[in-house]
DNA sequence: CGCAGTTAGTTCCTAATTGGAACTTATAGT
DNA sequence: ACTATAAGTTCCAATTAGGAACTAACTGCG
């Protein structure tokens, strides 16, 4: 099976790995998240080749994360915004990001702090129930597969955590 | 700049997708949260191939996620559990996985339901700030630089959103 | 013993993708 | 006319992935 063909796996995360999860693409949002809009300062930023940049643009902008608009004409030039889906990504950056200050910050510590304006603190997400509140770890949660694909998504046999 | 040099960025999260940000790698790390811990059922259940999986592995292991151990001598054979580094990627799987519910499902529905053990209800996780306990969006953070990288992180000029 | 089966890889070769640099298009400014 | 800007595209060498076969180290069975 080809990467590029994981879209067709009964499976919500690949799905989205699909459109999120070739190499670079996640450093682009990351940059979006951080305001960037321009080719050029994506490719600088970065420092990933220009062809590969469009690519992963153009993936982004075709899944409906990005929006491609123009921001003059005469020259025509576009820039590439978050669309509301998009935006719903920001979880996964700010908990990728956290991981990685958790356990792979340096000698001078987190490159970046992210603080929440409303309450000044810094911001420390946890995966939290919203139903009750609670935060969840890996053995709180039950599987349940859709009926349509019954018995064909689960392993067979299952570690015991 | 090559994508095997990302690791080099002052930034937590291009740090940790040196680690977890290849091609396959997250859905093998999906495969591990599911109880999947033997090199031919991550082969068979995500159809990549084994020199792929088998480098995959590898960097898991090497960069702390996994931990390879033994299941018998004799002849010796391993397996792969999620350290405790790994198994705090939860919320990001989680969450990569529900924008993928939330976005891509198709005729039938999300393949997959999560729900939380101890209250019974399907899991929606928000990203919610642990001190005050609100639900965070992209525009209420604000990001601040460690001084040590002062001026070089964030973009020029940034979006209004 | 001899042979198939199991598990976790490695090796080989071809095809696809990436990295790096140069080039293109359309226009504004001097 | 010449230079600069912005957003790509094109070209080629180098790296990586896909697919299949092969290897190692056993176990179980007749």
């Amino acid at each position: 099976m080809r990467w590029q063909d994981i879209d067709q796996h009964p499976c919500s995360l690949a799905r989205t790995l699909a459109i999120i999860g070739d190499n670079w693409t996640l450093l682009v949002l990351r940059d979006c998240f951080m305001g960037v809009r321009r080719f050029d300062d994506f490719q600088q930023r970065l420092g990933v080749t220009r062809h590969v940049l469009s690519d992963r643009l153009r993936k982004l902008t075709e899944g409906g994360v990005l929006d491609k608009v123009a921001y003059q004409e005469r020259p025509l030039r576009h820039e590439y915004r978050l669309t509301a889906m998009g935006k719903d990504l920001y979880p996964v950056i700010v908990h990728l990001a956290q991981w990685g200050d958790k356990h792979l910050a340096g000698e001078h510590g987190a490159p970046l702090t992210r603080y929440h304006r409303q309450c000044g603190e810094p911001l420390e997400a946890q995966l939290q129930c919203s139903h009750c509140g609670d935060v969840v770890k890996p053995s709180d949660i039950r599987v349940e597969e859709n009926p349509y694909w019954k018995g064909k998504l689960m392993p067979g046999r299952t570690g015991s955590d």
